[in-house]
DNA sequence: GATGATACGTTGCCAATGTCAACAAATCAT
DNA sequence: ATGATTTGTTGACATTGGCAACGTATCATC
């Protein structure tokens, strides 16, 4: 319940025009014109703007054939980056990505143990200082976490990371301490599901489901009415724990019959008798379209019918216009996806539901590298 | 993605105003200013544009026994008001609403036989003929109406409400057509969700969910990060479906081991000997509580135990803060509403949902009509 | 009951912003 | 070259909220 004044009409006006050409992509300031509504005068005011600070650039207009007087092309700046990072079990990967869009870097630096919250710090504040002098030239605005686990909202906390055992770190604090950049942070599912929707799959959509199914686990992000939902304390989309079975198989909450104890990305492995380290989710998809044994074929169908329970589940209460799947689910569903859409749409309330699409993830590796630059530049976006 | 001039400005501010007189009950000027930020000469003039337009009025401060100038207190209007609709199977309750949250009447008209949309319309129309003469002094703004099933949320078309009978019903335009008044529709459960946030258990909260146990299924709405998801086409919020168990029973969509074919009314009143027609949810309530037959409570813990799985799925994937139940739901909360908080607990994530509560509705009679006044009010406090 | 302290509404001036209309510039078609 | 079309630019303008000074209404104290 906050009034506006008039610092906040610029404030928004800057930031629509910023977002516009971060997600969209660049456009004309003719287009900016049509987009926002706003007159061509205050559209050129704001432009120079965003372009004294550095944050876009304008180039010569591409020639279109059109009369008229050519429209000068409107772009975010590639020198304006951030730093996304996503430790895992074996690995923190450090990027930078532009606001442009652009992953400039995407470095991989593998740990021999799992990394505990100190070295994943020490590590990257290392890379960091080298990527500090490498991108000397460019502004680099903040710094954003990728945390497969719990982490709290309003103040990045890491409550609980399983995979990593990490218990209630303040990550967000170490890293602002040792690189003096603003930090945040946010589960890596979440920030996945912004990733898609902003860029990938789900471009543009205000209603949308997210699903990944990861090696130890399955996690989701959504977005509910254009708003990427986490929830009262941040720990939205936990679709892993939804109850879709009677059996005793439990999760690594120890929950019972739940989408995490019934489909995993191990039993897939142990049907097609391969080794985990060996499998990336394309090699594992590859294996199980190329594999015709029964015991295999059956665990399939068996995930998959377990997945649609879930999904289901999902769609009765949100009314989502696309579900996104990643990492191990993609490969189940590209096995069969008229066995999924068909199980789905038989424990989902039938007409009302079938505009309902269910489909891949689009943004491959560098999914969480953009997903956290987004949530670094959010800011940014917000008050340019 | 659109711009702000400054026209967007004022009518910000003056909704800012509006919406919290409305919705948080009269406050001083000084507490506006404080509230929204705007300065004092701001606030004065917006109030004293809100009290032209007749939609606030201004009354001499109460004595505070405070040193200083007392600021008069500005309250939304009970002059101006909603029409709220609510057809069910045996009535149609129509209602006066306020925009001071002053509920001046409500008229329950039987219905001998479940009625069609057509004659919805022209008993609503009678009564509504009737209103007018009664408030001719009073500003009518518009029309609610709280549909018991599937309404689509761009045109208010009713897809399909099971227990009237109706498919693909135009109502909003029947109704529009008929009185004049701007119209609006919505799921019935989802204007209760908005009217428990707003005026009952979850005042303030921007995460939570409603679910209403009707004697014909289980429905519900949520509030998500603030917005009252409607889904990608008003048809989210469909909990009765949720899957709970590997049981036969199927529910009014045909699904087996949903919530709403495990979870009923009718089983609650069955091992209790009692008839639907006499017992509403307090009287149930009571019965519940009275009886110590081990039939009874068995069939109260099988039902909390499977409300407990429909519940934990959606806290998994939505972190509210609150769960709201109506109904014969919160009748059967309340004979142990231990067992199903500690149920839920134990299926969800443990610490990470520990802030998760639980409560029964506290808008009776009136919260359909509430927030189906709610609905129609919202153009208003969109733009004053 | 006069005085001061406190809190708040009112008034006039100011800065900032987006709009508008007129004009200039850049392209295409003839 | 000329006109049509589209778009950027410029300066005047209206509107809005902020601000500071002032007026007003209450309480506490003597």
């Amino acid at each position: 319940m906050q009034g506006n004044n008039h610092d906040d009409v610029r404030r928004h006006n800057l930031s629509t025009i910023l977002r516009l050409v971060h997600r969209q992509g660049a456009a004309s300031r003719a287009q900016l014109t049509r987009l926002t509504g706003l007159n061509r005068s205050t559209i050129g005011a704001l432009v120079g703007e965003l372009v004294e600070r550095g944050l876009v650039e304008e180039r010569t207009p591409t020639p279109t054939k059109l009369a008229g007087r050519p429209s000068p092309i409107v772009a975010a700046s590639d020198r304006v980056v951030a730093i996304a990072v996503n430790p895992e079990i074996d690995a923190i990967t450090v990027g930078v990505i532009a606001l442009s869009g652009v992953v400039h870097r995407s470095i991989r630096f593998a740990t021999p143990t799992t990394p505990t919250a100190a070295e994943a710090v020490t590590i990257t504040a290392g890379i960091v200082t080298d990527l500090r002098r490498e991108y000397e030239e460019y502004s680099i605005i903040g710094m954003g976490v990728a945390v497969p686990g719990l982490v709290r909202a309003h103040d990045g906390l890491v409550r609980n990371a399983p995979h990593l055992g990490w218990v209630d770190e303040p990550l967000c604090e170490m890293l602002a301490a040792v690189t003096g950049l603003p930090v945040v942070a946010a589960n890596d599912a979440s920030l996945g599901v912004t990733a898609e929707r902003h860029f990938g799959a789900g471009r543009g959509m205000t209603d949308l489901i997210y699903l990944n199914g990861g090696s130890s686990g399955i996690g989701g992000g959504l977005v509910v009415g254009g708003v990427a939902a986490g929830g009262r304390t941040g720990y939205a989309g936990e679709f892993g724990h939804t109850r879709v079975s009677a059996g005793r198989r439990t999760d690594s909450a120890g929950i019972a019959g739940t989408l995490e104890a019934e489909v995993t990305r191990g039993a897939l492995l142990a049907v097609l008798g391969l080794r985990a380290g060996d499998t990336d989710a394309d090699a594992l998809e590859r294996a199980l379209l190329a594999s015709d044994a029964p015991a295999v074929r059956a665990e399939v169908d068996r995930q998959l019918d377990f997945l649609a329970v879930a999904l289901a589940g999902a769609v009765n209460i949100l009314n989502p216009e696309l579900i996104v799947l990643g990492g191990f689910l993609a490969a189940l569903y590209g096995v069969d996806p008229g066995r999924l859409t068909r199980a789905v749409a038989a424990l989902t309330l039938g007409a009302a539901f079938d505009e309902v699409r269910i489909a891949p993830a689009l943004l491959g590796s560098n999914l969480l590298l953009i997903g956290a630059a987004e949530l670094a530049f959010e800011a940014l976006l917000l008050d340019p």
